[in-house]
Order: C-alpha cells, then structure tokens, then sequence
DNA sequence: TTAATAGTTAAGTTGTTACTGTAGTATTGC
DNA sequence: GCAATACTACAGTAACAACTTAACTATTAA
C-alpha cells in the first residue's frame, strides 16, 4: 500500500466510527479541548482519549497541549484528500457512463 | 441516529476495509461480475460476498443477477452524499477560520 | 447428460477494537 | 499547601468483523 492509500485508509478508518465521525463534527465548528470533546458523548474520558489519537493518527485532527488542557483542532488537508479520492471514483464512473452512451449512440 | 446519519454511518463503515475500496475502485471504471471483482483481491470468494453486501447495504453498490452472474455497479448518489458530508466539516472550518481572522482584525 | 462455471450458505476461528474502571501525573485556583 | 481539574496510562472484557473451508444450488456449455 502506497503512502497516499495509507493516508486515506488511516482516514477512512477513523471516520468509520459514529464517535469519532460526531468529534470530527464538533471541531469542525472550532477548536476544542478532550472534554469539551467528551461533553455531548455518551462515553468515558479515556474511551474519547483513544478516539483522539486514532484522528490525530489519520492526520484529521492536530492536538496541542498547554498546561493541563489539550487543545484540538481539525487539519483539512486530510478531509481534502479523502473527498477527492470519492470524488475521483464519481467522476470514473461518470465517464464510463458517457462513454457507455456514446458507442450506444453510434 | 437520523436515517441521513445511518446512511453515511454505513457507507463510512462500508469504506473503512481496503478490500472495499478495492471493489469500489473497480466499479468505478464499469460493471463487473463478482467473480471479476474478487480476481485482483487476495481473498476466497465467501469473502468477497460478504464483503459485497456490506456495500450492497451502505447503497454503494447495486446488483443484478442475470442467469448465474450477478452484476455490479456504483450508485454514485451515496458516494456523493458521503463527500457532502466531508466538504461540508471543511466548509464549517473554513467559515471557523474567517471568523476568527475578522475578529483579529479589528 | 455430464462437467464446468458462478455464486450462495453456513459454521467456526481469529484478531481487532471499543469500552470500562482504576489509578496515576501534571497543572491551576483558592 | 490543598483541592479540584484535565488529562494519561494500564489492564481487562466483550462484541464484532474479516476470513476460511466445506458443502451446496443454479446455470451454462460440450
């Protein structure tokens, strides 16, 4: 497996998870700490601990800690790379649809 | 769990094995057999069923089975509802971002 | 009709992972 | 200093998912 389809597996892989997906959601609307994190689910500190390093492993999410408080932050580079690859595999099936069209078209 | 957010749980969960996104790579160049589909895949044929109604479920993939083959092909609408759901969270943090520039800036 | 092809069903194994509770460290506020 | 806060480390459990083999059905071709 190349870097690049490590990368998105790593991705694919961390947004797999409905938790992980809802962080994700979450930050997205701005930085936040591990407890602010953990606040809206249903779930142990340490269990949303161990979502954080799977989305700081994936590249999705950047975490900087300042005294006792992490902070966390999404990366868009990696949900970049992942919408273009779904996006890459629309558009092949999109040209194979035109193509399809056109030898029925002869 | 809203059924827009069921939906993009199990394409998500779909996406997240390698040997599904083989799959789905595959289809996206045009229709294929099973058979076809498990050729390129290192995994015994039960695996690639299997793995086939996971993406059958998610909706990504629709079949037919004509005689004894059953046919494959994408459903580009759940591959687009997924990176809708991704542009959107890039969107947010965006928005996040200019936010906090034109706060600085005054 | 027989043999080969294409896929299906079922059961069992193995490894992974999501989660918990407990106990710890480091930092901050009183 | 002392208590509260914010996180971290660790060990164990329980459920799930990926995969296999073996046996089966249905269709096509010779």
């Amino acid at each position: 497996m190349s870097s690049q389809a490590a990368a998105i597996d790593a991705v694919f892989h961390a947004l797999a998870v409905p938790a992980r997906r809802a962080m994700v959601e979450r930050l997205s609307l701005g930085p936040a700490s591990v407890t602010e994190l953990a606040k809206p689910l249903a779930i142990s500190l340490p269990a949303v601990a161990q979502h954080l390093e799977v989305l700081v492993t994936s590249g999705l999410v950047r975490t900087k800690k300042t005294g006792r408080v992490r902070v966390c932050h999404i990366e868009p580079a990696a949900l970049r790379t992942t919408e273009d690859w779904i996006a890459k595999r629309r558009s092949n099936w999109a040209r194979c649809l035109d193509r399809l069209a056109k030898e029925l078209g002869e």
